[in-house]
RNA sequence: GGCGGGGUAGCCAAGUGGUAAGGUCGCGGUCUGCAAAACCGCUAUUCGCGGGUUCGAUUCCCGCCCCCGCCUCCA
């Protein structure tokens, strides 16, 4: 089956075709954090949702070239900025280092670049296509100084949101310059600089200012992907304005398709409501880290629901994520147990588990594709315990799981024993031995409290790691 | 009001014009000194509601209800 994914701007499952499809590479352009405040898991379900998406294209052959902004100056880092009483990029610095520390926390593969919009080159970027919708007469300068896009004059303006500008409402969220603006929807380009922005500001043709959020998108994309880029992602909640506005600067400065494919992540909700910050009803990596849950965990719990669909997190929800992978865990060790710890990664069947892959074919399918792991997982399962499964075939499922392990990137760590575990494993050895099973049971216990979980089979004592959470 | 997403078992969730994958939880069993893991069995006569088309609808069509989001800060 071909790859198709459901492109926002259609609203159709459509077979990807990629601009340039004999060099199979393909350029990815992904929103990133605005750097005031540690990002949410929420805002991490996006990114795990574009992290899905560039290890299967990749996994099926593409090369895949992929950028993510950061947006290191908007009215919230600068007031930030303004209360902590430091610069503006001492401030962010700290968000920055928190972003890339979580992401790898979470095992997302790192874009090929991360453009910050204070950068110059991108200042200059940004002020050069301003320039050019000016002159092009799709933008223009406002009595408040600030330079606005004049929405009217670009004829495909909501073409993404499929939204009629005249039926647009506001929503009393942000204040409008309803004065200074020839019509409400007029989005900023560049900002004159105001009393809050203090030492925050860069000249331009226009007066010192500082650039709207929604060019330096347009300006680092066409910037570092060139004109036309494959594939465009963010959540749902980027789609109007800034996506729209995004389509609207750049196709106003090149004339050209500026994407092709708009993917859009539904959000993750908390208690039936989108996670944000304006609510208050957010998690942070660390918050989970520090109720026992691990990266893989949170990982698995963000990944295993369709993208498109709206994710509820729940307590309930990362315990199954943790058990689940308990699953996977205790199938791979068999696996290894039972190919002889021979690996040999020549031993691929491509034939297998070719159901996985498709399901990831079909936009992204993941609980799909994960039904077929888990299926497979109790098939190996009983056929090893019927010692039906052979050292060769244990052998070719491990090298299957660690294709799609590419793309799920869902292996645990292996815990290094601690002597003093090690030390009452002996002791609960001894014991079993003299069928002490009183004493062996209280060792058990010990070994427990100390977070490892031991289970008897027939080649002796087995310890694994067990994680427990400190209680929702 | 406009534009989207969602409603399938206790919870999460896939799916198809032919009678419901998978995960998790719970219960029973095999195994075990007891456990654990694994496996086996049970757990939705039914897919938000009401009509229609059809031999047959959870799937297609029409109408309605509920939840969530966007409508110029937002992943």
């Amino acid at each position: 089956m071909a790859l198709r994914f459901f492109n926002t701007y259609s609203r159709q499952l459509e077979e990807f075709r990629p601009r340039d499809p004999a060099a199979h590479n393909i350029d990815i352009y992904t929103c990133g954090p605005t750097v005031y405040s540690r990002a949410h898991i929420g805002n991490f379900r996006a990114y795990i949702f574009e992290d899905l998406l560039q290890r299967h294209l990749e996994l099926r052959g593409y090369k895949v070239h992929r950028v993510m902004n950061i947006t290191d100056v908007d009215d919230k880092t600068i007031r930030g900025a303004r209360e902590a009483g430091v610069p503006l990029s001492k401030f962010t610095a700290q968000f920055k280092q928190a972003f890339f520390e979580d992401i790898e926390t979470l095992r997302i593969k790192r874009a090929d670049e991360f453009p910050a919009a204070t950068d110059r080159h991108y200042i200059d970027k940004m002020i050069e296509m301003i320039s050019m919708l000016i002159f092009r007469g799709l933008a223009y300068q406002a009595e408040d100084k600030s330079v606005y896009f004049r929405i009217n004059k670009f004829s495909d303006y909501g073409k993404l949101a499929h939204f009629d500008l005249t039926q647009l409402q506001s929503t009393g969220r942000v204040k409008h310059d309803e004065y200074d603006k020839e019509h409400i929807g007029d989005f900023a380009l560049w900002k004159a600089w105001d009393e809050e922005d203090g030492n925050v500001g860069w000249e331009s043709p226009w007066g010192r200012g500082r650039p709207g959020w929604h060019i330096e998108c347009s300006a680092m994309a066409t910037a570092l992907l060139g004109d036309q880029i494959d594939i465009h992602c963010g959540g749902v909640d980027n789609i109007f304005p800034h996506h729209e506005a995004e389509i609207a600067q750049s196709e106003g400065v090149t004339g050209k398709k500026f994407v092709r494919y708009w993917l859009h992540c539904a959000h993750l909700l908390v208690d039936g409501q989108k996670m944000s910050k304006s609510l208050g009803n957010f998690y942070t990596l660390p918050d989970l880290l520090e109720k026992g849950y691990s990266g893989r965990e949170i990982r698995y719990a963000l990944m295993r629901v369709h993208y498109r669909a709206p994710l509820n997190f729940t307590w309930e929800g990362m315990d199954e994520a943790r058990q689940a992978l308990a699953r996977i865990d205790e199938w791979l060790a068999r696996l290894l147990e039972t190919s002889g710890d021979k690996i040999d990664d020549k031993n691929v069947d491509i034939e297998l588990g070719q159901q996985f892959e498709e399901a990831l074919d079909d936009d992204l399918n993941i609980s799909a594709a994960l039904g077929f792991l888990f299926e497979s997982i109790r098939e190996t399962n009983r056929a090893m315990d019927r010692n039906e499964l052979d050292a060769a075939s244990a052998n070719t499922w491990l090298n299957w799981w660690k294709r799609i392990n590419s793309v799920l990137d869902l292996e645990g760590e292996t815990d290094e024993l601690p002597a003093a575990v090690a030390q009452l494993a002996d002791e609960r050895e001894r014991a079993r031995l003299a069928k002490k099973w009183k004493t062996s049971d209280e060792l058990r216990d010990r070994i427990a409290a100390l977070g490892w979980e031991v289970r008897d089979t027939k080649d002796g004592q087995k310890l694994t790691r067990r994680r427990e959470a400190q209680s929702g």
